[in-house]
RNA sequence: GGUUCGGUAGCUCAGCUGGAUAGAGCAACGGUUUUCUAAACCGUAGGUCAUAGGUUCGAAUCCUAUCCGGACUACCA
């Protein structure tokens, strides 16, 4: 029995033993103490006083003596209205250290021998990255780390958008305008080559329309004859036909794209272990149409389009198949579920996806379930709120959006700037110093974009650089920085064991937080929230530099005292090179 | 209109399985360095937790309504 399993028994008990009266222990809850009063933990005991048959205080004053008595771990209690704070020895928080510092795994969670899927980025391959697709990336590597961490086995899955007629938007303007332009010969990166092109479209589309226009169409008819969409159109259906010549333009024009993916991907740290492509995937899901038809989950149009009714479930009548046979979004989707489940069998599936496609996913796993697949209550649509400026939603044909690159180029040179400013690592090598700045540069935008609830929509101010002081990753980073520059002056074995026993409320503090780490990992795992790990790692952080103003460490006499401080070091940054891994930040041994 | 998510300090956010006097960071103001890295630490100031009801011993947290904002509501993806 745990020493929280202790304390509610006991708790019961000293009712028991007072007038007879059983507290169910569903209702002893215990909970931390706050940091203004005495005391590690906390039970309220409003729920216990019709039981009790006293005021809230003489009931906690009943326990609290009760428990004094009885558990050797209790050193005192005290009562403030309906809540008895409870301090344990300070033997048993050293010995909590101790055994923290001697768990080889701590931060791994036992393994579940469960498979999870998380499918994140998803690009378009007809424009760059941006600084929505950053969160979404982070989130979705994050999350993965997350998962493994507390013991699932992840699968990390990129479902490339590759086809279609935004595609065919961006071949097609470069055919017309590109004048053979490449990456090699303009210097571009492929993605934003590729993008220059699809934003050109869009212009030229649009003068079409005005044009039409003026000659009396009305905007949506305009919209669909303009010469540049029929032809795109026309494309597409080329394309379809595997058409050599559109087929080869088509692999130049992506392998570009990936190219320039690739490096973005690699600045921002992500990986996956399995792509997955729409020009392999678009045609499946037409068998599971059948099989709703029979099952008739599904319904058909008299001119052949294939429906279902979700108006029961308060939404819709939805179109899952085209009245020529055609697949919509929602068909591939289907087909896709269906192709991942068979692939690797997972319990879990993850998609990390916005906001803005809420209802899809709800028709999407609705139609799964109504099918009658028993995989289908795995899945989940993890739904991250939109990144916005200050002016609004951003829009990439309106030149609004925060590019991916230029962000992350931005924060590498703030961090230099920021760093030489300081000037503590002149003596570094050039190399070392590009790295750190790439460290705290990159540590400073993935902290900024996951310490937000995922569910949250998140606004992000182009004219101000993001922090690198307070609730920032360099500050955390820095906290690392810090314990290693002690660990390497006082140049000593952690040991693995403790002789002192008392400690003070820096070291205590310091011990609590750590104490929470895996059970953080648990609630952040369920919740699907990497939040939770960066708000808790920055609470560490807080504690430790606390400690590091207050108390001495290298300069102590005292051995003893200084293997029990070296060992609260080492464990600090234990958890927050761990806490940082999974957010996918990495940690600096100077800075 | 319907569905849905959100609204906490000037700004950005924690807290939300109901518990104490609602917490951080930034910005503002003041202090701390002969002592392990001042990207730090300490303090001051800043709140009708959108509004109104309800449930409860107790509500930022749960319920209802209203107001405000976003997203969705395509034979686009």
């Amino acid at each position: 029995m745990n020493i929280q399993e202790q304390l509610i028994s006991k708790t019961q008990q000293a009712i028991i033993d007072f007038n007879g009266q059983e507290i169910p222990l569903a209702s002893i809850s215990l909970q931390e103490t706050r940091k203004e009063f005495e005391g590690e933990v906390t039970i309220v005991t409003f729920p216990f006083i019709k039981f009790s048959q006293k005021s809230p205080e003489e009931t906690g004053q009943i326990i609290g003596e009760y428990l004094l008595k009885n558990c050797d771990f209790v050193k005192s209690y005290n009562v403030l209205k309906g809540f008895l704070n409870i301090a344990l020895k300070d033997q048993h928080w050293i010995d909590v250290l101790v055994s923290i510092n001697n768990h080889s795994n701590f931060g791994q969670l036992a393994s579940k021998n469960e498979k999870v899927m998380v499918e994140y980025s998803s690009p378009n391959t007809n424009k760059p990255l941006h600084l929505g697709h950053v969160r979404n990336n982070l989130l979705g590597f994050s999350l993965a780390e997350l998962l493994k961490a507390a013991g699932y086995d992840v699968i990390k899955v990129n479902l490339i958008n590759d086809r279609g007629i935004h595609i065919c938007k961006s071949m097609l303007a470069w055919l017309k305008y590109g004048n053979g332009e490449t990456p090699e010969s303009s210097g571009l990166k492929g993605d934003h080559l590729v993008g220059k092109y699809y934003v050109a479209f869009d212009q030229h589309y649009k003068v079409e329309i005005q044009e039409l226009m003026a000659q009396g169409l009305s905007e949506d008819e305009a919209k669909k004859q303009a010469p540049l969409i029929l032809a795109a159109q026309a494309m597409l259906l080329k394309w379809e036909e595997k058409d050599p010549e559109t087929i080869a333009l088509w692999e130049k024009m992506n392998a570009w794209v990936y190219a320039g993916f690739e490096k973005t991907y690699q600045a921002m740290g992500v990986s996956f272990d399995q792509y997955y492509y729409e020009s392999n995937t678009y045609l499946l899901g037409k068998d599971i149409i059948e099989q709703g038809l029979a099952k008739k989950v599904f319904y058909q149009k008299e001119d052949q389009s294939v429906w279902i009714d979700l108006t029961a479930e308060g939404l819709d009548h939805k179109l899952v198949l085209r009245g020529d046979g055609t697949s919509v979004y929602i068909t591939q989707d289907l087909g896709t579920a269906a192709l991942k489940h068979s692939d690797f069998g997972m319990k879990r599936s993850i998609y990390v996806v916005g906001n803005e496609q809420d209802y899809h996913f709800k028709v999407l796993l609705l139609i799964l379930q109504k099918l009658g697949f028993d995989w289908a209550k795995g899945l989940f649509h993890l739904s991250y709120g939109m990144v916005d400026l200050p002016s609004g939603k951003m829009k990439s044909r309106e030149g609004t959006v925060v590019d991916a690159d230029d962000l992350i180029a931005e924060m590498i040179e703030s961090a230099k700037l920021q760093t030489e400013a300081l000037g503590k690592i002149n003596d570094f090598p050039a190399e070392e110093k590009n790295k750190l700045y790439e460290t705290i540069g990159l540590g400073a935008l993935k902290y900024f974009l996951l310490k937000v609830d995922p569910k949250k929509r998140l606004l992000f101010d182009p004219s101000e650089s993001i922090d690198l002081q307070g609730n920032t990753g360099p500050f955390i980073q820095y906290s690392y920085a810090r314990i290693q520059s002690i660990l390497r002056k006082v140049n000593r074995p952690i040991p693995s064991h403790c002789e002192i026993d008392t400690i003070n409320s820096n070291e205590l503090a310091i011990i609590l937080e750590l104490n929470k780490f895996e059970g953080q990992i648990a609630i952040a795992a369920e919740s699907y929230s990497p939040a939770i790990i960066a708000n808790y790692v920055y609470e560490l952080a807080k504690a430790f530099n606390k400690f590091y103003h207050d108390d001495p460490i290298s300069q102590l006499d005292d051995k003893k005292l200084q293997d029990f401080r070296l060992m609260l070091c080492a464990n600090t940054a234990k958890v927050i090179r761990q806490s940082f891994a999974i957010l996918g930040i990495a940690v600096p041994e100077r800075m």
